[in-house]
DNA sequence: ATCAAATATGGCATCGTTACCATAACCACC
DNA sequence: GGTGGTTATGGTAACGATGCCATATTTGAT
């Protein structure tokens, strides 16, 4: 061990002021090139690494970010989200600092409390399903963005999957393929305070909108909402596929539905594509790249998402953030099943 | 805003010297019950938050953790080794930088960087598939423990699923149930990079000695590789499930693969478990948990294993970290498949 | 040759916190 | 009424990097 380093060794080691290392670490002018470059030498040889602490004491931003989310376990392709904040903040020389509530609310609160002591410049909430939330308190005046979530009073900026247009671009990519009648076994959850989710409604006026743009009357039957047991999405796909006019699409809620779909349609001797086009969503990649036929599905944004938020709290440091609400589309995924 | 509050004005606000104040904040003795709570009040009354900053330039430790990770991306559902790292951080109040290099070397290095520059107290390294890795450079000096992976050289420490005992089990656990002819689709990479996996070697140990120790006699055409394209996986189930003496149980070497063997089965007109016992491997909780029926399968420690690293990095402070080989249980996951 | 501007260089205070030191009051206990 | 411990309290010097200021030295224009 070396001890630590400091601006003051590199000094010392090229025969030059504290001042005058700090200006070449910080690519300033005036240093003669004969000193700059002894500087140079002592920071490889000592093997020197500038202390952001003391930078950030002295003023400088602190390169730090929150993020923080309520569980990254439950639904781990959500990840994307991480992914995409890290990569723009890295583009903009900042680091994260992760924190999983696992939807511990005391937890939150606790992490938004040491986001705050080690003075990050900004946070990013993120939720792993698409639903209103709220914030942990001791958030007040720390630039915040929501990504995958939403406030109810939109108070805060947020980034969510543009629902509606992905029910809309699944069910116009059916009708694209000739498939007039379209089955949509949606999601459903029982919990009432779950149940005002995004992705139920917006999916369905997307999908209704659909129909409608191409002249294809709603016919209420052809739509299920299932609670996603396997068992239940097995069996809304049974149901539909032996009506006496069975749909020749099938949209489903998810990609899980999709994939029971499968074995309730091979039980039925169906084919996909032929007899049945099945369009899932959400892109787990496990599951509709590993299905045979692999599964046409819609993307969720993800990545985007966690992209646009860190670019949002970039784009506005020290502005106030403006409570903007963006969507981002679903873009389909072509493979398959279609 | 109310600009920054330090421990000045609380100072001035209390009436006392800065001094009594960092007393109140750690709990030192030698305050009078009087002034103690005129601190906590003005604490209270500004909002005000230390600046752990100024303490790790003081000289306490930075309370950060480094997570770099190769991909988080691809194989999402190995995001619980960041969960586990942070459960254990939290309990000893640290804080996870994480970074994902996306496989990039360069990136790589600049994160270490990063991490030197802000002084993380350790680092974990981790990998999304259990396998060899070269550590980036300019890690000397710094406790790094590797996850769900390792060095050739063995020269840090590292924590990893035991994929021998793995194996065991899950054929273990299909001769419980009375399956005396146990199929394995094992996987395999034709990159001969990724070819000495210790998933596909370990596990396969693990078969035959589990064979052996049931004295039942090793079958080589029972044994099958897939490079894990959903057609080959089909394939190799349906020629094993051919074969004139074919096999009562299927252990998968991943659940995407049984996941291909159950439509490959359905085709055949055979049921799981009745006609064939399928063990997966990974627990991929949207794939096993969503099959029809439900699929037992073998859980990768990854919880633990994140849980692990960060363990050994706390418990080991101060000290050079001896670089022992942890390899972790792989527990079976019974669900309805066997 | 002269003066001003540009170039080079280092000393020192500063950021917010805590450890160390100094001071002081108080309470024994011979 | 010392002598010595315990309790209370605040001033101040660090920690490492940088910006400001002061001071040289050089260059360029007249």
């Amino acid at each position: 061990m070396t001890g630590k380093i400091t601006i003051k060794e590199i000094a010392r080691h090229a025969n030059v002021g504290t001042t005058t290392v700090s200006r070449v670490l910080n690519n300033h002018p005036y240093v003669s090139d004969e000193k700059r470059r002894r500087v140079e030498q002592a920071i490889a040889a000592l093997d020197y690494h500038p202390s952001q602490t003391a930078r950030h004491l002295r003023g400088s931003p602190s390169g730090l970010l929150g993020f923080l989310t309520d569980d990254v376990a439950t639904t781990s392709y959500a990840v994307d989200i991480i992914r995409g904040a890290q990569d723009v903040a890295w583009a903009h020389n900042m680091v994260l600092l992760v924190a999983d509530s696992g939807g511990n609310a005391r937890f939150a609160e606790a992490a938004v409390n040491v986001f705050r002591e080690r003075a990050v410049e900004g946070i990013v909430y993120a939720a792993m399903y698409h639903r209103p939330v709220d914030l942990p308190p001791g958030l007040e005046g720390l630039p915040t963005v929501l990504a995958n979530c939403f406030l109810e009073n939109r108070k805060a900026p947020s980034v969510v999957p543009d629902e509606f247009h992905g029910g809309y671009q699944a069910t116009a990519a059916a009708i694209a393929a000739g498939r007039q009648r379209v089955g949509f076994i949606n999601l459903w959850e029982e919990d009432p305070k779950i149940a005002p989710f995004p992705a139920i409604h917006g999916r369905l006026r997307g999908y209704r909108q659909a129909l409608e743009d191409h002249g294809i009357a709603y016919d209420e039957t052809l739509v299920r909402y299932s609670i996603q047991t396997p068992q239940e999405n097995y069996r809304h796909t049974s149901e539909l596929m032996t009506l006496n006019d069975p749909p020749s699409a099938l949209f489903c809620g998810n990609d899980k539905v999709a994939m029971n779909s499968y074995s309730a349609l091979a039980a039925l001797g169906l084919a996909v594509p032929e007899d049945v086009a099945v369009i899932g969503f959400d892109n787990i990649a496990h599951i509709a790249g590993g299905l045979l036929p692999a599964l046409t599905t819609m993307q969720l944004p993800h990545y985007e998402m966690g992209r646009w938020a860190v670019q949002y709290l970039m784009g506005n440091r020290g502005k106030d953030l403006a409570p903007v609400q963006v969507a981002l589309p679903c873009p389909l995924v072509r493979r398959e099943s279609v």
